[in-house]
DNA sequence: TAAATTCATCGTAAATTTACGATATGTAAT
DNA sequence: ATTACATATCGTAAATTTACGATGAATTTA
């Protein structure tokens, strides 16, 4: 099986991205709130700013998230088809693993 | 948000189980196989016997798969459990995370 | 008993992750 | 212009991950 096929790569970054407690915490506070500033997010996770960015530079590389600078301050949102493919991906995933232990 | 919420610290787990190409591999050859040896997957991927026997803990560890010693072999397989749980706690994340994003 | 087989674990090196404080950057307000 | 503010990035240390070859443990086979 080769290991450098696109849709497997993908899907382990898609995982990966999601794959810290600090960043599944990030997707949730974006899906609840409209406002999404830096400093919001920080304020709600017992971490230090600079790792919250950190974080959220993650989710953005792996296209989960969007930020718009709007100002001084940057707006984080989720990414529509960057959680569509998340969607897809763990669909297709989970169909894919039929349980075949018995 | 309390970053050792179960249910957070639980998804987290499971995506970084499926963080890594081969170990997306290993289920999916898992999900194919009836025998599923150690040796069988090992032969199937560009890996080194012991680099396949750590993903393999990685994945037993995360509860998304099980080993059965059998003589000399060890039979893995998916674990019904840890699949389900697998799908439930990422399409309950997956519905959650309706886009706000404009 | 001895040799071969299968898999797990050890030891280890290189790379990556995670966290923080400090600092740089860029915008808004004074 | 200066100050204040929000965020990104830098520097760094500790921990973790990933890979491999070598070795150990356990079970067959000869």
């Amino acid at each position: 099986m080769n290991l450098t096929d696109t849709s497997i790569v993908r899907s382990a970054a898609i995982a990966r991205a999601l794959g810290h407690p600090a960043r599944i915490a990030i997707l949730k506070i974006l899906a609840e709130r409209e406002t999404c500033f830096c400093g919001d997010i920080t304020e709600l996770l017992p971490l230090a700013q600079s790792t919250v960015s950190q974080h959220l530079k993650a989710l953005k590389t792996a296209g989960l998230i969007q930020g718009e600078v709007g100002g001084v301050r940057t707006c984080y949102c989720l990414n529509p088809d960057g959680i569509k493919e998340l969607k897809s991906l763990l669909t297709n995933l989970s169909t894919e693993l039929n349980d075949t232990c018995y």
